[in-house]
RNA sequence: GCCCGGAUGGUGAAAUCGGUAGACACGCAGGACUUAAAAUCCUGUUGACAGUAAUGUCAGUGCGGGUUCGAGCCCCGCUCCGGGCACCA
């Protein structure tokens, strides 16, 4: 009988879907373990190569958990609502649900495949009604609550009512997004709408005036993604900021307890530090100054009230609402100039150009609170509407921006920091001693801060004051293909709560936005108007809406009346193990943190954070190969390709610009001398007719020389590469095995299929342990030898240490070296061969069972089966050599009884006249004696 | 630009506690079996030098410094590559 892997994997698929293996039940005697997998966007093409690396981990990880004996929680679902489908709508009139629910069937059809032990009764979809009447209602309960700062909870927006109608705004600490002052008596007397603007000032789910990414000549808003260079990446048109009506959530509510939460769970400190500085917890001072005529105030955030007196000019971002008041007729061509310029530059731009200063005087000037002295007020790009509060008190001699801007505008740089005391100190850096500063003169920095801000707080004018960076999240969308807001409005503009869930998605054949930037749903009249007279909200939820709750929705998937029953999640509690791509470090991980303590608050789950543990997954990376195209077409009008070892005979990078071709085409991909043959030229001009009559210039070997570099692997650089065809050659258990194999999980690496064929190897190799080629069964019930035992019990011992550090691709390595063993050892006793299959059995469960089953067994290893554990008395040694060294040079060998190394120092059991030889005459500083390693004398 | 990672033979990598660098594989070279090829098996494989050989010596973990008896690992300064930067998911 020879190892036909196809066969037995086809055979145990179909008997773990018949005896439903992986079925979780929600109750349990054993211990509960969940094993969550970011779930996939199911993508035109395919599941590629890079998907099952995490799956693959996961499913390692979650099937040693239910041989350890735990209750496994393990389900995989789609992240189905996104651009992309809708994309595809507009370009070929197919609607997203019908892409989308091709594009699951095929994932379905790929992810089986691979073994997974996903229990599929239990999947979402998020863009199935069932699931997104859940999430419509979550945001429901967002707009019905506030931020009670006091009580440092969520709490229902009808409590805030109440407290206005009894005290006015005074007695509220909530989080809001901006000041408002009024007494119980003018609550009272609030129009509807005045009572709504007041209370959106508050609710965790909000509307306000946001910007987007509006493209005139396409008529539609874009995503960052879409945008390149500040122009469309489609047709490459103008981009401009936009305001429009948008809703957001106040995350920044949940700032401080999203902080502090991170020192609760085990994520790598890369993630966490990531996560904190997307919060930006920055400590200092909120003050105001007066403008010249004291008629308006300037609110500003700074860290550093120590140098107040350096204050030489104010900076306002060109959004700010007091930009128009305070210009001056004078200055007004000059603004409305800049405030175009601005309108053309996404925030992206703004922070990562830094070398171009620029700004524009609005002809006003502010009142230094302390010394009265004028201070001119400007507005620049550099200064950010969404961070702090959109202004700042410029000081050019102790920070490097306000510097720069200070020296291309020629503004006043007073110096008030000496840091002559600290010659490597650089500019902005929270030390020195404070000069012309009046009362802070003589100062060190770090005191100097706090006097500042107490003297702030007894004139009035200021106080302390922590600031976050992150902002609240845009949570409109102008599209079609998301969840549609449970809102509508009423005659009088009125926001009214849709309480019948879902809000479905009406039906359409036309996903072009409108012409004024609205979701396609605004053309639905039949949709917008409801029957009580309403209008709905036209636009849809962003993609991280289902993404941030979905992981609970698995604990109780069908569940008609609530999101998820008290009992599962009481059952479930969190996520034990999480693993996904670092690339959501502060996206979905922030997002789905927040609305977890949102309805942790609610009471609604049992935990503060939803994830205990997160492992990242590297990226498995693509070759992306292209040619360049000369931008300008030849004389006779052809399109000219040029091989990249020539380009600068026609003018360079500059004059190029670069086509990906698909990666099948070209020789020696992904190395140096990749290039397309005449051969790749003519599978590349099949591929694109439209270049039939382009001149190429090959170089001296007749090639077409590409360029090559490594990066995502996308369909837009036509270098996916599939999972299917190695699953097909090579079975499933060695796609796993050599997927793991590749490299350290959470590294990223292109992927290259020459190891696999090791792999393949090894699995054969296993095979001939247990039947001899001519298929004869060579297992004996013999007692192992020591030598046996040993080999075992340390591939035991490595594998374990390794799945718990997600060392996996150790663990193969350890299979390996155990079969090469076994083989040399000639051993084929079964005690040895049922262990080394239960330590394999979550990395190759096909050929597990098959020889689970082989060994006599009647019932799936996974049912039956229990991981095996470690005997480290099968390890010990009686003596270990250890090298004796001299300043760490080995001299010797000395033979010492295990553990004893220690006792025979102390005992001065070396032979001490030979170290008195190696050290001539030197004394002896120090023993060291590195366990399992040697003994080293220091002189 | 800012934030977070990474760099070890021809290649993927190992060395998870600062302690014998290169485990385990791929590839390559040589050999066995074979009419031949494939498959399989065996041997070698960081570099330089010395030696008939066993082996020995020196150098070596992107670059330049530092700490230490000892550094791939820790510290300082770079280079290159990858990920993220709030509407891709």
């Amino acid at each position: 009988m020879e190892y036909r892997p196809q066969e037995i994997e086809e055979k145990w698929r179909s008997y773990w879907k018949e005896n439903k293996t992986y079925q979780t039940p929600t109750t349990s005697d054993k211990p509960k373990y969940y094993v969550l997998d970011m779930f996939p966007y199911p993508s035109g093409a395919g599941l590629h190569v890079g998907h099952p690396l995490g799956y693959i981990a996961s499913d390692i990880f979650a099937r040693y958990k239910r041989l350890s004996g735990f209750n496994v929680l393990h389900p995989m679902g789609y992240d189905a609502f996104g651009l992309p489908a809708e994309q595809y709508a507009i370009q070929t009139g197919v609607h997203p649900a019908a892409s989308t629910a091709e594009n699951v069937g095929r994932y379905r059809q790929q992810l089986d495949k691979l073994g997974f032990s996903y229990d599929w009764d239990r999947s979402v979809n998020t863009s199935s009604p069932e699931y997104y009447k859940w999430t419509q209602q979550i945001f429901i309960w967002l707009f019905d609550h506030y931020y009670d700062t006091a009580a440092d909870k969520a709490l229902p927006i009808t409590e805030l009512i109440r407290q206005f109608e009894e005290k006015g705004s005074a007695a509220v600490a909530a989080a809001h997004s901006h000041e408002e002052h009024f007494s119980a008596a003018d609550w009272q007397g609030f129009s509807a709408q005045e009572k709504e603007e007041v209370l959106m000032n508050y609710r965790l789910a909000y509307r306000k005036v946001g910007y987007v990414n509006w493209c005139e000549e396409l008529g539609t808003v874009l995503a960052n993604d879409e945008i390149k260079d500040g122009r469309s990446e489609r047709g490459g048109f103008p981009v401009v900021q936009k305001p429009m009506m948008q809703w957001a959530l106040r995350i920044t509510a949940y700032a401080q307890r999203l902080l502090d939460g991170l020192e609760t769970v085990d994520f790598s400190e890369a993630l966490k530090t990531q996560q904190r500085n997307w919060i930006g917890r920055s400590e200092g001072a909120e003050l105001f100054f007066l403008t010249e005529n004291k008629a308006d105030k300037i609110e500003v955030f700074t860290t550093r009230p120590d140098t107040l007196f350096g204050v030489s000019f104010m900076v306002l971002a060109p959004e700010h609402e007091l930009v128009q008041k305070l210009t001056t007729a004078e200055q007004k061509e000059e603004i409305e100039a800049y405030l175009h310029y601005v309108e053309g530059r996404s925030e992206r731009d703004r922070m990562m150009d830094v070398k171009t200063i620029s700004g524009a005087f609005t002809g006003s000037y502010a009142i230094h609170p302390f010394t009265g002295k004028k201070v001119p007020i400007w507005i620049s790009e550099y200064v950010l509407a969404g961070y702090g509060t959109g202004a700042i008190m410029a000081v050019p001699s102790d920070d490097e921006r306000d510097q720069r801007f200070a020296q291309h505008f020629g503004l006043d740089i007073l110096p008030v920091v000496d840091q002559s005391d600290y010659p490597h100190a650089e500019v902005g850096q929270k030390i020195g001693k404070l000069i012309n500063s009046d009362f802070l003169n003589g100062l060190e920095v770090k005191a100097a801060i706090p006097k500042a801000i107490e003297k702030l707080e007894a004139l009035n004018i200021g106080q302390r004051k922590v600031n976050f960076r992150l902002h609240d999240a845009n949570f409109s969308r102008q599209r079609y293909w998301g969840e549609p807001f449970p809102i509508s409005y009423d005659a009088e503009g009125l926001t009214q709560v849709e309480t019948a869930l879902p809000v479905e998605l009406p039906e359409l054949d036309n996903f072009q936005p409108t012409a004024d930037g609205h979701s396609p749903l605004a053309r639905v009249e039949s949709w917008v108007n409801t029957p009580e007279g309403r209008k709905r909200e036209t636009d849809t939820m962003p993609g991280f809406a289902g993404s941030s709750w979905y992981f609970l929705r698995y604990m109780d998937p069908q569940n008609e009346n609530a999101p998820f029953s008290e009992e599962a999640v009481n059952y479930w509690q969190d996520v034990d193990l999480y693993l996904g791509g670092a690339e959501h470090a502060v996206g979905h991980l922030m997002y789905s943190r927040f609305w977890h303590k949102f309805l942790y608050d609610l009471g609604k789950v049992p935990s503060q954070e939803p994830y205990k543990k997160l492992v990242n997954q590297g990226m498995i990376q693509g070759i992306i190969e292209q040619i360049y195209m000369l931008k300008e077409k030849n004389e006779a009008g052809q399109t000219v390709f040029v091989s990249a070892d020539r380009i600068a005979e026609y003018g360079g990078e500059e004059a190029f610009a670069l086509l990906p071709v698909h990666i099948d085409f070209v020789s020696n991909y992904g190395q140096e001398d990749s290039h397309l043959d005449q051969e790749g030229v003519a599978k590349f001009l099949a591929w694109r007719p439209s270049y039939a009559n382009a001149e190429f210039i090959y170089n001296e070997a007749e090639q077409l020389v590409t360029d090559s570099e490594i990066g995502k692997m996308s369909k837009r650089y036509y270098n996916v590469v599939n999972p299917d065809d190695m699953v097909a050659l090579y079975g499933s258990d060695c796609f796993r095995l050599y997927e793991m194999f590749l490299g350290p999980l959470e590294d990223s690496k292109p992927w290259n299929t020459s190891g696999i064929s090791g792999v393949a190897k090894f699995l054969r190799r296993l095979w001939l342990l247990f039947y001899s080629p001519e298929g004869e069964w060579l297992v004996q019930k013999e007692t192992p030898t020591a030598k046996e035992r040993k080999a075992l019990h340390h591939c035991i011992k490595q594998v374990q240490q390794g799945l718990e550090s997600f060392s996996l691709n150790t663990c193969v390595s350890d299979f390996m070296k155990l079969s090469n063993e076994l083989r040399d050892l000639n051993c084929h006793k079964a005690e040895i061969l049922e262990g080394f299959v239960l330590l394999l059995a979550p990395f190759a469960p096909h050929l597990a069972e098959e020889l689970w089953q082989a060994l006599g067994h009647q019932e799936s290893v996974f049912k039956t089966g229990a991981f095996p554990s470690f005997n480290p008395a099968y390890l010990v040694e009686d003596s270990i050599v250890y090298p004796v060294c001299v300043n760490g040079k080995k001299r010797a060998a000395i033979e010492l009884a295990n553990g004893l190394a220690q006792e025979a120092i102390k005992e001065q059991a070396l032979a001490l006249e030979d170290i008195q030889k190696w050290i001539e005459g030197k004394t002896i500083r120090k023993v060291i004696v590195v366990p399992k390693r040697m003994v080293n004398i220091v002189v």
